[in-house]
RNA sequence: GGCCCGGUGGUGCAGUCGGUUAGCACGCCAGCCUGUCACGCUGGAGGUCGACGGUUCGAGUCCGUUCCGGGUCGCCA
């Protein structure tokens, strides 16, 4: 580059007409008008400029430069004849001197369009991720998730948080998700696991005195993807405090959080603090999940009783859940549609009945119903026009079926989805235990690290009583935004006395502890803090925050569903003797 | 691993009941156009319809198998 920039291309205004200026950027399009007149758009981070070429020698230079090259513009900064109000620089244009290349686009035709990547197929999109990046609707999701990591540093630090990094070269841990494992070429036979969240080394540094803890930690889990789930690795706002309650917690995450709701994100309507808190046991009557989308109006109703005897097979001795809407008007296409949404995405089926215009039980199966129908008229407050959809099945399932219905029906019919805000909420009151699907057997309901309620007494009197060690809750409490977990934490067992009773309910002993979590036994054992911290998923926020859909819309270099990446081809054979250094022995199926 | 949806020129999509030369928009190439800004106009190139097999006189379309992608269930302490 034989001349350095003088102004980006989002900068000149009319004011600076008459200036001799250089900008460099990429060539976004040629305008053609007449045969020795064209607009060149050129574009770089900070915006669009426009160049006019007049003269015949400049038509001959553009001919050959391909669209998405680098140029260097150096010429005089002009009022346009014609302005475009659309565009901040629409007022001036440049009238090059001379125009060269920096970096020579070979290819005049592309892989997709650079202002349409977003409609390109996704395979497409992620190999060329680095021209993907250049649509500036793309690249703003990124820039904004880097204004909202540097605000949350901001807020943190201000409030007496320290970052600490902790290691990424750790040991496997023993329950949850999947590790990723790194071969110890020192100790043959001997892995390193990448640590699936931060979790022990956080409550370490609690027990070492670090009074309050943050970091915007990358954490990797070896699960499968899903829309709101990257596969691999994603980021977590990881976060701990000694000597704190819950509520510390919990107005220490609504002090930060709101804020950068507030200020980077796409709706203006923030719930207000302090975020409603709904029990566990609660939201999943209510709301048929323990992650429910609060802008929905609707709520789910229990008419198990109502509906015994009525003759209707899937429905004697089960759980009955209904979600009921008045002013109905779809067809039975709409019905058919949503029975089949809610079966893919449960894979339960749900069934239904109407109220036609007369208050007569009309569809689905409104023939095994009528002796039901006062008692369910006044449960659910039906009118004429009413459509009720129903989920059945052990108690768990008709919830969470009903959950999806709930979400369905009301995010389709008219007036029950208030959808231009961010409703949070506070997910508390989770049970310590539930009975394993499998196993049968008793098991911890989200991690081990978390206070039972009431303690040790707890525990002890609840000893030997499945029912009543079922109803012991847990200290944890997660954060819910429109229907997306948004942060999961909890007050930890600090106590090992504690940490070893809650191991013996799920029939382990102290020497279980000691070998699934050796360090933070061991550090506990020597005067641990009461801590509590908390753990806000970046990439989910930013993802509320930018209202995208798929996480991959906020990842700068994303992985596809089968944790590839499509644009470095990981992941890749290696030579034999990098196997060899690591004392690696493939056994692989052709 | 199960289930649902999809795969048609470079890109996005249409393609009816199985029937003639597989359409449209954008992009690309050529020509025209002196104020465009989603520039416009005219013409052109570009397709083994994901792959394999089957049914049929005839398959983009129907059937089977398979590959790839997305969604979802399982999974995610």
């Amino acid at each position: 580059m034989t001349q350095s920039r003088t102004h980006n291309c989002g900068e000149l205004r009319l004011c600076d007409a008459g200036k001799q200026v250089t900008i460099v950027g990429w060539l976004e399009n040629v305008r053609e008008v007449g045969s020795n007149f064209a607009f060149l758009v050129l574009r770089d981070y900070y915006g669009t400029t426009q160049v006019v070429v007049e003269t015949e020698e400049m038509m001959q230079r553009i001919k050959s430069i391909n669209k998405e090259s680098t140029i260097s513009v150096t010429g005089t900064v002009r009022e346009r004849e014609s302005k475009n109000q659309k565009l901040a620089t629409g007022e001036i244009e440049v009238v090059p001197q001379s125009i060269e290349v920096l970096g020579k686009c070979r290819y005049n035709q592309l892989p997709f369009e650079i202002n349409k990547s977003k409609d390109a197929d996704e395979n497409v999109r992620l190999k060329y991720r680095f021209l993907d990046l250049r649509n500036p609707a793309v690249k703003k999701n990124i820039i904004l998730r880097c204004n909202v990591v540097a605000e949350i540093r901001r807020l943190m630090t201000e409030r007496g948080f320290l970052e600490i990094t902790t290691p990424i070269l750790t040991a496997s841990s023993p329950e949850g998700a999947r590790d990723y494992l790194v071969p110890a070429r020192n100790h043959p036979g001997k892995f390193y696991a990448l640590p699936q969240a931060p979790q022990q080394f956080k409550q370490l540094l609690m027990t070492s005195g670090f009074d309050k803890y943050f970091q915007i930690a990358p954490c990797f889990r070896d699960e499968d993807a899903r829309a709101d789930r990257t596969p691999g690795e994603f980021y977590q706002l990881d976060m701990e405090m000694a000597f704190a309650t819950q509520d510390d917690v919990l107005s220490t995450l609504e002090a930060v959080l709101v804020p950068v709701f507030e200020k980077f994100g796409k709706y203006d309507r923030v719930s207000q603090t302090p975020f409603r808190h709904i029990p566990f046991n609660e939201a999943m009557e209510r709301y048929g999940s323990d992650k429910p989308d609060l802008r929905i109006d609707l709520e789910i109703e229990d008419i198990s009783e109502i509906v015994q005897g009525c003759g209707f097979g899937p429905f004697e001795g089960a759980c009955v859940k209904a979600v009921a809407v008045n002013g109905f008007d779809q067809g039975r296409k709409w019905i058919d549609k949503l029975i089949a949404d809610v079966e893919v995405q449960t894979g339960n089926k749900a069934c239904w009945f109407r109220l036609d215009e007369n208050g007569e039980l009309v569809g689905g199966i409104s023939k095994f119903l009528p002796d039901c129908k006062a008692a369910l008229a006044e449960k659910l407050q039906l009118q004429p026009g009413s459509f009720v959809c129903m989920a059945a099945g052990k108690k768990a399932a008709a919830q969470k079926t009903a959950g999806v219905i709930r979400k369905l029906v009301g995010t389709r019919v008219p007036g029950h989805f208030d959808e231009n805000q961010y409703a949070l909420c506070w997910i508390v009151d989770f049970p310590m235990y539930e009975m394993g699907e499998e196993s049968g057997q008793l098991e911890f309901c989200h991690n081990p690290f978390s206070m039972p309620q009431g303690g040790v007494k707890a525990l002890e009197e609840a000893e030997g009583d499945v029912e009543k060690l079922l109803a012991i809750n847990a200290n944890q409490y997660d954060l819910v935004c429109n229907g997306y977990e948004t942060a999961s934490g909890a007050v930890r067992n600090h106590d090992p006395e504690i940490m070893v009773k809650a191991f013996q309910m799920v029939g382990l002993g102290e020497e279980d502890v000691k070998a699934k979590f050796p360090a933070m036994y061991n550090a506990f054992c020597y005067g641990a803090p009461p801590h509590a911290g908390a753990a806000p998923g970046i990439d989910r926020l930013v993802m509320l925050l930018c209202g995208e859909e798929s996480i991959r819309e906020v990842i700068t270099f994303p992985m596809n569903k089968n944790a590839q990446d499509l644009m470095m081809g990981a992941p890749t054979t290696v030579d034999q003797i990098q196997l060899d250094t690591v004392h690696i022995a493939l056994n692989v199926e052709e």
